[in-house]
DNA sequence: CTGTTAGCGCATTCAG
DNA sequence: CTGAATGCGCTAACAG
């Protein structure tokens, strides 16, 4: 009964024709405000609320978007989750999610499934198997689209990053001026201009401050946790770095793990530096030294850019925004 | 050009009629192969999706879920996410996001805006702020609902919970085992049945072992991160407690920075046990002991669940789902 | 096996 | 200012 309330159930009990209804919900100002008022008194009394695929199949429009990220169970992306929802909930949007577990296939297949009119608009950050801007060159053509942090360079939509260079360079060099020589380089997304961005920074600061960037000191991060633990143990072996430089917040524990079951003392023989957004930091031991990002404010800025382009505003500004990250130094560094 | 391919296109191409083509694509028994292949091949070489809002207003089925939680920023609750859009994938379905922050307005408010067929039904995680059953009981007439970890009794639908009581009995035994005696609680969730479980389980587990239950050992979590740290700090001040068990993960952190503030030593001064879903335990110190709830399997659970009702499947079952946590001990309780 | 017809709930012409 | 008519894309009842 009270699920059954429609446009013209009101108009059958106002006694006035269906278009007078839908014209006077939308406060057309063609509407007399007496009549206005005697609909909206009665659509409140009922409990009305338009039926979303009439309105979505009739105007085009979804009032929805779409977030696909590799994983919620991220303490990045989930917090980037909360800005995105937070600014689509002001605009009265609502929020998809997928994830695509850091597979371009799957974020494809997604992405695709949504370019008939599900989403009026795509919020992404890009999976790290695969670099390949192409598809996304033609997908911006066909869908307003926005990406934040994992994003693809050369392609006509806004971006939304962080500084991932200058705070790399920053976060080696507070590890150098802490009396490192040796620092190594757990490297992760080296797909991704993220990754290559945050190699570079420490590898410039290396270079700036005299230090070598040796092939030995660098350990690829791989999606599988017991054979990083291994390579770690064998750089922690066979070179003995006086500091660990994580690119990623998961590439960090097997580094940790490793010096507990070599016996390193954390910061004496090794300093352990990380990007992480980890929400408990103030449980790490020791004090884990962190790059953390604003994954909230990117969320957040990435949706009002995503709003900017629904609403057809903002066309001519910056479409790269970049973001400030945050150097916390802690014990593990001597900070 | 290409986002114009609907069955009417299709119908023309084909020199067919409409029906003909819809039918073909839902694969109904009454097509021949012949023309099923036909349409199958031009709706493919065409790109050819159906528009979602079309379907949803003809069929009333919307193939999207809504999963309602306090935060989405919590590593509960995304890994419940995580298991909730798995199931969904295999059924085919989207999953819209709603985040309450706790509170109960925000949560019927959202609620209510779905009744309107913009979904099939909803999966949530009540706010703490109230408990209040009334609202639920009328709403499980309306749309299919699933509750998960945070439920409310006495409602007929499906709820999917962790052994509270049982796991919150068996921790405080193993901090009594441990030695401790004077063990302190921290409350939170007390207005909803997990956290009265919880704190039944520890009550119970003390008088079991003639301990006493002693009101100024119980402090109850606030809002305010910096009141929390105070009332702990009061807490170690006037009661000296010889562990702290918390019902919350949020609350752990701020005894945590009480120890560190007071220099207690942990395990030795205080041991200390949490509620957690803490996915980098690893690099937790003192490698705090834990209640760890099967977070994933929860938000997998449920989704199931619900798939059930939709299908009008298991109707008889149990409704009353119970998964078991893991009592993860370590150093900070000498486990 | 295929086609004709009607209608889901809403918004937008265009007439009055 | 109000109403009658049309169609968004798709599905389903019914006819052939």
């Amino acid at each position: 009964m009270s699920g059954e309330v429609n446009i013209k159930r009101l108009a059958l009990e106002l006694n006035i024709s269906i278009a007078t209804v839908s014209k006077a919900l939308n406060d057309s100002h063609e509407i007399s405000l007496k009549t206005k008022n005697r609909v909206w008194d009665l659509a409140k009394a009922l409990n009305y609320t338009p039926n979303p695929a009439a309105s979505n199949l009739r105007s085009n429009k979804t009032k929805t978007i779409a977030v696909i990220i590799p994983c919620v169970a991220n303490n990045f992306f989930s917090l980037s989750i909360k800005g995105i929802e937070e600014v689509a909930r002001q605009y009265g949007y609502h929020v998809l999610i997928y994830q695509t577990h850091e597979d371009t296939e799957m974020e494809r297949s997604f992405t695709n499934s949504l370019l008939n009119g599900r989403v009026d608009g795509i919020l992404t950050s890009v999976s790290s198997n695969e670099y390949n801007n192409e598809y996304y060159q033609n997908l911006v053509k066909k869908i307003p689209l926005v990406f934040f942090d994992r994003v693809y360079e050369n392609i006509d939509t806004f971006t939304v990053t962080t500084d991932d260079y200058e705070i790399s360079f920053n976060a080696t060099e507070h590890l150098i001026e802490s009396g490192c020589k040796k620092i190594a380089y757990l490297y992760g997304l080296e797909k991704l201009p993220a990754g290559r961005a945050r190699f570079s920074g420490y590898k410039d600061a290396m270079n700036a401050h005299g230090l070598e960037v040796a092939e030995h000191l660098i350990v690829n991060y791989i999606d599988d946790d017991e054979l990083n633990l291994q390579n770690i143990k064998k750089l922690f072996n066979e070179n003995q770095p006086d500091a660990v430089f994580s690119s990623l917040e998961e590439f960090i524990i097997p580094a940790y793990t490793a010096c507990q079951e070599l016996k390193l003392n954390i910061p004496d023989d090794v300093k352990l530096l990380s990007f992480s957004n980890l929400s408990s930091a103030k449980l790490l031991n020791p004090s884990l030294t962190t790059i953390t990002q604003p994954a909230f404010e990117i969320g957040n800025e990435a949706a009002k850019c995503l709003f900017k382009i629904l609403n057809k505003k903002g066309i001519g500004d910056d479409q790269n925004i970049v973001l400030k990250s945050m150097l916390i130094k802690r014990a593990s560094t001597g900070g």
